[in-house]
DNA sequence: ACAAAATGTAAAAAACACTTGTCAATATGT
DNA sequence: ACATATTGACAAGTGTTTTTTACATTTTGT
């Protein structure tokens, strides 16, 4: 599972702990999920494209095998 | 959180075990989705979405308290 | 009325998101 | 060069949550 967080999250001047602050999470929580360790809930999903400005399906790629 | 599944399933002529089938999870799974018992993962959800034609934003719906 | 298909529900298991803490590395500005 | 801000990475744990398995009920068609 591939995604686009951290382009868009520097498209909008925002730091990790700034973009986690607005969707209420840990600093390291947006880090990891930048790195794709894993993916986040639909809820943390929704925030997190609602906040840049995107669709989830522009955040996230779908890969083989999930 | 709320969501729309069932009503799109039914749009597209699909049964649960039908769709729990396209998207691989139990036909239970499905069912649980419907009746609101918890939110699936992103994985899911993407699936479910692609599957039914529409956006993840258009099957769920964020409320107080996510 | 009967069989088959579809749906509902509950318990339990399995998987995973997320936190906290910590340290190292890289960038930014003065 | 120095100090500060930002990012990367990792371990360990916790608690939550998704998902499955199994059983019961309802609907549909003939």
């Amino acid at each position: 599972m591939k995604n686009n967080i951290k382009i868009f999250r520097v498209m909008k001047g925002l730091s990790q702990e700034q973009l986690a602050k607005e969707v209420n999470v840990s600093r390291q929580t947006i880090n990891a999920l930048e790195a794709a360790k894993y993916v986040p809930s639909t809820v943390l999903a929704l925030k997190l494209a609602q906040i840049l400005g995107k669709q989830i399906e522009d955040l996230f790629e779908l890969e083989e095998g999930d």
